[in-house]
Parts: structure tokens; sequence; C-alpha cells
DNA sequence: TCTTGACTTAGAGTTAACTTTAACTGTTAG
DNA sequence: CTAACAGTTAAAGTTAACTCTAAGTCAAGA
């Protein structure tokens, strides 16, 4: 299959029809096409999109931000140097969340250990 | 020094006085004490508590139910087992999303090598 | 043909976690 | 003594990210 109602979309990617359309209203998802009947159709590309935009925001990235880096992803090859920069300190980011959280779970071991 | 006004809190816990003044109104700083006018002291137990609050904070938990813990941990042992069981459940969290991280990390790494 | 059900929109409502405001009080430096 | 300052409270305001409602459209099955 390559087409996609907005419920089978929604159930592929795990997020309510609400938020697939929140954030195409947000701008996040600027391909997504309509039918004569103006239904949503999402394409394997969308899905991909939908994919990605979840490991960011997972990792902690706005929606705004997440918006600017698909503005340039839109851009193409033109603003790949900006948008590439944007992924490398993303990466940054989640190395540092990653030493935080496993700081934040010794901290919990350590309770839990501590029996008091 | 054993004790802190809230402006000293706040700068050695890196939270404003708001959100500690927040956070006593819901609950999660219930030893917090008041000088003669009725200003807030902060002891290095509250410190203490302050940092786990951000820990479980900073790895997904909410207030509420940090308020739940801090509850169980105000009646002491009689709610020992509850209170490490919710630890435990905890850490099993923190095991999984420092997993899910992981797996976002590569797929951030694996747009930046695409170079597309 | 009628009804059911899945969709559409614009806009309102919700939630968590702060953050600010307004009005006030007590302490301290000049 | 007084002005500035750091704190107090209750309550209102803010923000992000949904989530839902109301009113309507369209296609398919009995």
């Amino acid at each position: 299959m390559s087409l996609y109602t907005i419920a089978q979309a929604s159930e592929e990617v795990d997020l309510t029809p609400y938020t697939l359309r929140y954030y195409e209203k947000e701008g996040l998802l600027p391909n997504v096409t309509k039918d004569s009947a103006g239904r949503r159709k999402y394409h394997d590309d969308d899905l991909q999109r939908i994919g990605f935009i979840k490991c960011l925001k997972g990792t902690g990235m706005s929606l705004k931000q997440i918006k600017e880096y698909g503005d340039l992803y839109e851009k193409g090859k033109a603003k790949f140097k900006e948008r590439n920069a944007m992924l490398e300190e993303h990466r940054e980011k989640i190395l540092q969340e990653i030493k935080i959280q496993k700081k934040y779970l010794k901290m919990v071991e350590a309770k839990i250990e501590m029996k008091i």
C-alpha cells in the first residue's frame, strides 16, 4: 500500500488524527494531498517525515524548531548546510541528555539501594 | 552554611524562587520552615529533596506523581515498599527512555550522514 | 432514497508547569 | 526616620502541545 487515510496514517505512526491535523496546520507536513472529496491522503513520504518529526520531538526539539528544520528541508540543497548544522547541534543535545539520564538513573538506583 | 533564603536556595538548585514556591504550594516541599518574619528558610535536607525532585522530573515523572512519591516518603518506613516499587518502576522507564534516545540519536546521525 | 460513518473546518477548551502581577510586610542602610 | 529591598500571598496570565466540539460534506451500503 502506498496511500493512507488519516485513520490509517494515525494507526501507522501512533498519533491521533487530531495531532496529524494539528501538525499540518502548524506547517510541519506541507505535502499532504487531498482526494476529490477533500480528504487527506498520506503517502509513504509523509509517514517517513512524521517518523522523523517524532524522533526530533522525542529528543526534546520543540514543534517550532522542527518546523524551522522542515522549512529548510523544503528549500532543498540550497539550505543543506544550515539544516545539517541544526541536526549536528541537536545531536550534541541528545548526547548531553543521555548523559544526564544516566546520571539520574544512578541517583534513582542509589535511592532504591539505600532502603531508607 | 546550613540555612538558605529563597534567593540562595534558588541559586543553589538552579530553579527560580517562583518555582520553589510553586513546588511548595503543590505539596512537594512539606518541610520548608519560615523565620519570625514569615520568610522561607531552606535547610540542606530541603535542597537534597529538591535535587531528587529534579532527578525525577528530569526523567519524565509528573509533579503529581512526584508528590505521590513524596507523600509516601513522609510516611516513613510504613510505606517503604510502595515507595520503592514506584522507584523501581521508574527505573525501568528511564532504562526504556535511554534506549529510545539512543535509537533516535542513530536516526539523527544517519540523517546527518545522508547528506541529502 | 436514506442513513451511517468517516471525514472536513474553524475555533474553543484542556493540561501541566510554570510565571507574573498586585498589594502588602518586615529588615536594613543611610 | 525613611527609602530601598527582599520577601510574602492569592490569584491571574502564559505557553506548548494537543484535544475536542459543532456544524457540515461526501460516499457507500440496506
